[in-house]
RNA sequence: GGCGGCAUAGCCAAGUGGUAAGGCAGCGGUCUGCAAAACCGCUAUUCACCAGUUCGAAUCUGGUUGCCGCCUCCA
């Protein structure tokens, strides 16, 4: 099987071949740390999480960097309005980003690196450019001259010509083209700064990526993520910079991930409906949230909607539900002790075509259902055939769940811990609870029906649902 | 103004030349004291619209309409 990747530059799925066989170089841009990450920064980094498993789980050597932007002008303002240092600021966000990270299953990049680290790195690569006949100062400032690089543009499928006509860019009257942009910046007072040969200053912000890269994959490396926005200019200046200087191809592969809007409107300042990843993880386990990000393909948007994560939620107590039985009748396999089944290879195809995490999550649901079915089917003692078919498939089930990086938990714990954050919320002590189910079972087994369906009812209300087995009366909790 | 994307059932969503995955909701059934859960069956002759290419198109081409994103250091 071929893994199929489709890349921003040239606009179309190109098989996937890796600069070095069996390895495989990837760069993604990390976030900005000023604020809260919203879940939009949780769909790229989800999305870009799921694709650095999915290429181990191919077998590839996969070195994996994912940067902060600790130095910027949003963290300068941020640290200004809280009277705090900019680099508290930085701090602050970059712990509240793994809170967030972890929460949600994500594994850690390989190589984290900050920008305010490889301050040395990147002076030495503006002075690159300089030398080069890239970059210009004005005052105390570095420009990049986007007109000396001939290829301008070609990522995000722009010309200078055109983009001149109607450009809404204020005109810098420092800057020889407007589309220049800033590889150094001279520091006002109080402000974060580093000696560098053009003054005190800071860098600006594409030349970091650029820096970082080289000095951890090297001057061309395979795959370059991000969200869809920092295509232009962002990631169009990355490669303006690198092959500048190292006159090959950067990236291979450029891979940007959809936005996520909130019931159907761009999350923005101005509407003020930001949703923080805290916030989404409050209300829904985070292993829902993962499995609604990955339901839909990575490079259309994803609307946020408490029906679509009410869904998500319901398809995840589903596979937990389906382990339940599982467990019982065959026990819980880890992944490693049964070869992968058919389940899994269907799986991987929907994966090589272009990372299809949507079409993967319709074949897990399909899977769920035919292992529900067999065990339908054959109420009573299974056969040890229908027994080792059955671990197969759930160990199938689990492995695309370690790929999607949900099923992470034992269906005891994930429906525990559901009760308790429901009961918690509510402050019902479980033992009412439980008090009412004895006391209707004492009712069904006077067939007294009246009074135990009224039971039911109370507890309905309490978003709380009985389900009658052969072994005994469970409850759960309704979304 | 420039560049790009999208339009598939009530809703969400796969499907890039061979006759419409999956989920949710709904209806009917099996099971059940009744339910719930699970399963089975039904639910798009049709993929925004028009024209074209082809033996054959949701899929390719041209056009129309509608929505959205980027061009603002927003993932």
């Amino acid at each position: 099987m071929t893994l199929k990747v489709f890349n921003t530059l040239g606009r179309k799925k190109e098989a996937f071949e890796p600069l070095e066989p069996g390895k495989v170089r990837m760069y993604v841009c990390g976030p900005t740390v000023y604020d809260s990450c919203h879940i939009g920064h949780a769909r790229s980094v989800v999305v870009f999480d799921v694709i650095a498993r999915y290429l181990r789980v191919k077998g590839y050597d996969v070195t994996y960097v994912r940067n902060f932007t600790d130095v910027d002008d949003k963290i300068i303002d941020k640290a200004n309005q809280l009277a705090i240092e900019p680099q508290d600021v930085a701090e602050r966000y970059i712990k509240e980003f793994y809170e967030d990270m972890d929460a949600l299953n994500v594994e850690r990049a390989d190589i984290e690196p900050k920008a305010t680290a490889h301050i040395h790195q990147i002076i030495r690569f503006i002075e690159h450019l300089m030398d080069e006949g890239f970059a210009y100062q004005t005052n105390s400032d570095v420009y990049y001259s986007v007109e000396k690089f001939n290829e301008y543009g070609k990522l995000s499928g722009r010309r200078l010509e055109e983009m001149e006509a109607g450009a809404r860019v204020e005109v810098d009257i420092k800057k020889q083209n407007p589309f220049d942009f800033v590889l150094w910046k001279s520091s006002k007072p109080g402000e974060p700064a580093w000696k560098s040969p053009w003054g005190m200053g800071r860098p600006g912000w594409h030349i970091e990526c650029s820096a970082m890269s080289c000095e951890y994959l090297g001057e061309m490396f395979d795959i370059h993520g991000g969200g869809k926005d920092l295509t232009f200019p962002h990631h169009e200046n990355e490669i303006a910079q690198s092959e500048a200087i190292f006159k090959k191809p950067f990236v291979k592969y450029w891979i940007h991930n959809g936005f996520v809007n909130i019931n159907q409107e761009k999350m923005s300042k101005s509407l003020g409906n930001f949703l923080m990843i805290k916030d989404a993880i409050k209300a829904y386990h985070p292993e829902a949230v993962r499995l609604f990000l990955l339901s839909k393909h990575y490079r259309s948007p994803i609307d946020f909607t408490e029906k679509a994560m009410d869904e998500a939620s319901a398809g995840l107590d589903k596979i937990y539900s389906l382990f339940e039985r599982t467990v019982e009748k065959v026990g819980l396999a880890t992944v490693g002790d049964t070869e992968p089944g058919d389940c899994w290879e269907k799986f991987c195809e929907a994966m090589d075509d272009d990372f299809n995490s949507a079409r993967g999550v319709g074949i897990l649901f399909d899977t769920v259902r035919k292992v529900n079915r067999t065990l339908d089917q054959n109420n009573g003692e299974l056969s040890s055939e229908l027994q080792t078919a059955i671990l197969t498939i759930q160990t199938d089930i689990l492995r695309i769940g370690q790929t999607l990086g949900i099923l992470l938990e034992s269906p005891k714990t994930y429906f525990d811990k559901k009760r308790s954050k429901v009961l918690q919320q509510k402050s019902i002590d479980p033992s009412v609870i439980e008090n009412l189910i004895q006391e209707r079972n004492a009712a069904r087994r006077e067939k007294n029906w009246e009074k135990a369906d009224e039971i039911r009812l109370r507890l309905q209300d309490l978003n709380i649902s009985v389900e009658d087995r052969p072994e005994g009366t469970i409850w759960k909790i309704t979304n």
